[in-house]
DNA sequence: GTAATTTTATAGTCTAAATCAATTAAAATG
DNA sequence: CATTTTAATTGATTTAGACTATAAAATTAC
C-alpha cells in the first residue's frame, strides 16, 4: 500500500470517475485502473463498485477513503513541518470568504498580503459559510473567512475583528428622526435581511429575536447583495443593517441614511477558520497577522455585543 | 515519499542505527541508508545526525519522526478495517500485563483465548504500569492489563473488573483474631508491600493514607512477589494485603491467615487498556470478552470502594 | 598510534513496480 | 442499433527498490 494508490482512491472517489480523476492526478487512466486493482488485491476487498455508473464506493470502500483522507492529510503535514523548519510560507492556499465579507475586506488586506508573502499563491472564492465547511471538511479548502462561532466539530476559528452592525434607515421610514438605534427598536417585519449561506442572516434574525419570538418568515425579503438591498431599502421596503465596512463606502449622498447603534452596538464576529489538523499553519498565521495588521485602523470599536450567526 | 520510507525512519530513530534498523526492517543496511537519503533528499532537510555516535535526530528529524508515527499508524488502520469488515480477529497481538494480575489471570482465559480467536498470536509480556503506558504510547504495545483509572492522556481504559484486597494477618499478629479487618485497622508501619511498577503498592498506600498523613517510606519492604511476601509475613515482618484471585491458590493450610475485609471491601479496578486511536479493536474486543466472561464465576463481589493507583 | 572492529555510504546489478500509448471490452446514451 | 463514454487489458519503457560487494569513516582495542 502507497500513498500514491491512497492519493489514486480519494480522486476517483471525489470524481465517481477514472478517467477524470486520471487527470486531476496528472496520469492515464491506466495507471489509475492498475494501482486501484493492486490495491484492492493487496486489502483483498473491493473498494469501487463498478457495476453501477456512476460508479460508487462499497461500504469498506466508503471507510477505507474516509481512512485514506487521514492518511494523506497527515502525510501532507511532513511538508508543512520541513515549511515550517524552513521558515518558508509559499505555496498553494486555496481561501474562501463569505459573500458579505469579501468586497470590503479582500481589497484592504490582499495587496499587502502577496506583497508580504510573494511565494503564496493565494486561490480565493467566495462561498456561503455551508459551503466553506464542506470543503474545509473535505480539504478543498485551506481556510477561509466566516462570521463565527461556528461550533463545527472539525474546524478551529481564530477571530480576525468584530464588526458592528449599522442601521440603514431609508427616508419616511419611522426611525428615521432617531440620532442612535436602540436595538429595541428592531422589527423583523420591517427588515430587509441579506441571504448569505444563512449566516448573516440568521445573525439579524437572532439579534430581533431577543424581542420578538415569533418570525414569519414569509414577509421576508432576501437579497443576493448590499447594493440591491439598500436600493430595495430607499424603495420603501423596510429598514436594512449594513456590516460597518460597508459604509465606509456607501454613496456620500445616502450617508445621512445611516445609524448606529448605541452602545454595545450588535456586531459579527469575523474569524478566520480552519481545519483541526492545523495544515498549513504558517499561511493562516500569515494571513491572521496581514489581515489583523489592516483592520486595526479601519475598526476602533472595542465595546460590541456579538450577535451568533447560527439559526435559533 | 513513501510509507516504507517512513517506517524506515522510524526503526532508525528507535534503534539509533542504520545496522539494526534493517535487521528489524528485514532489509539491509544499503537499502536503508538510500532510502532515507531519497527522503532526505526529497524534503530537503537532514533527518538524522549522522556526526554524533550513536546516531541523533535533528530537531526537524525529531517533528518529522513523530508525524511518521502518525501516519503509519493510520496507515495501519486501513488493514484494521478490512479485518473489521470480513469478521476477522487475527494477526499478531502484543499485550502487556502487570506482575500483580499475570499470574492469576492468565491461566484464567489464555485456554479459553486462544481457543476462541486462534487466528491471533498474543505475544505476552509481564511490564510494570509505568513500562506499559511508554509502551502503549510508542506503538510497541497494542493493549495492556492493569490496575485503573491512570488518567494517561493517549491511553483509553476499559473495566475488566474490581478485585477485592484481602488481608494475610500471619499468626501472632495483633489482628489476628478479628473475623473481618476494617480499613481503619491498617497501620502502614506493619505492612509488607509489593513493588509492583508503584501501582499496587501505591494502591494500598493510598487505602492507609486516608487514616495516616505522614508515611516513612524507610520502614517499608517490597518484595517481588507474593509468595514471597507471604513467606515473609509468616515470619514475623508484618501483615500484607493480597489481591483476591491469589487467595484462590494459597495452601490450604495457610488459608485461616486470610481475612475479608468488612464491606465496602476495598479493590482495585483491573482494566484492558490501549492507545486513543483504538487500533486493532475488534481483538481488544475480543479480549475484553473473553475475560469478563470467564471473570464473571470467580468474582461475585459487588460492593467495593475502589483504590486509585496512582501516587498521592 | 596503529590495528581491528563497527558502522554508514557508495557502486553496480537485478528485479519488480509504475507508468504510458494503444487497444479492447463493456456499458450508457441517443 | 450505432455512437459515445468509460474501464480493463496488453505490451513496452522507465523508474524505483533491493541486493551484493566494497569503500570510507568512525570507534574501540591493543
Amino acid at each position: 500500500m502507497t500513498i500514491t494508490q491512497l492519493k489514486y482512491a480519494l480522486a476517483i472517489a471525489e470524481h465517481q470517475n477514472f478517467t477524470k480523476a486520471a487527470e486531476k492526478c496528472f496520469v492515464t487512466q491506466p495507471t489509475l485502473s492498475t494501482q486501484i486493482q493492486k490495491l484492492e488485491d493487496e486489502l483483498d476487498v473491493i473498494i469501487f463498485d463498478r457495476g453501477k455508473k456512476p460508479i460508487e464506493l462499497t461500504d469498506v470502500g466508503r471507510k477505507i477513503v474516509f481512512q485514506a483522507r487521514n492518511i494523506v492529510n497527515e502525510a501532507e503535514r511532513i511538508q508543512d513541518i520541513v515549511d515550517q523548519q524552513k521558515g518558508f510560507i509559499g505555496g498553494e492556499f486555496r481561501l474562501g470568504i463569505i459573500p458579505t465579507v469579501m468586497p470590503t475586506l479582500l481589497p484592504m488586506f490582499l495587496k499587502n498580503f502577496i506583497k508580504a508573502y510573494p511565494k503564496v499563491k493565494l486561490k480565493i472564492e467566495e462561498l456561503t459559510t455551508e459551503e466553506i465547511l464542506t470543503r474545509i471538511s473535505d480539504g478543498h479548502l485551506d481556510a477561509a473567512i466566516a462570521a463565527t462561532p461556528l461550533e463545527s466539530d472539525n474546524i478551529k476559528e481564530r477571530v480576525l475583528y468584530y464588526e458592528p452592525f449599522v442601521a440603514y434607515i431609508p427616508d419616511n421610514h419611522r426611525l428615521k428622526d432617531k440620532k442612535t438605534i436602540e436595538i429595541e427598536d428592531l422589527e423583523i417585519e420591517d427588515m430587509l435581511l441579506l441571504e448569505d449561506g444563512h449566516c448573516f442572516r440568521d445573525g439579524v434574525i437572532n439579534l430581533c429575536k431577543t424581542f420578538k419570538d415569533q418570525i414569519d418568515d414569509s414577509f421576508q425579503l432576501e437579497s443576493g447583495s448590499i447594493e440591491t438591498l439598500i436600493k430595495l431599502s430607499n424603495e420603501g421596503m423596510g429598514m436594512t443593517l449594513l456590516p460597518y465596512l460597508h459604509t465606509l463606502d456607501i454613496k456620500e449622498k445616502l450617508n445621512p441614511n445611516l445609524r448606529h447603534f448605541a452602545e454595545p452596538s450588535p456586531a459579527r464576529e469575523v474569524s478566520i477558520i480552519f481545519h483541526k489538523s492545523e495544515l498549513k499553519m504558517q499561511i493562516i498565521d500569515a494571513l491572521h497577522n496581514s489581515i489583523s495588521g489592516i483592520i486595526r485602523g479601519a475598526i476602533a470599536f472595542s465595546n460590541v455585543e456579538i450577535i451568533s450567526p447560527l439559526p435559533k
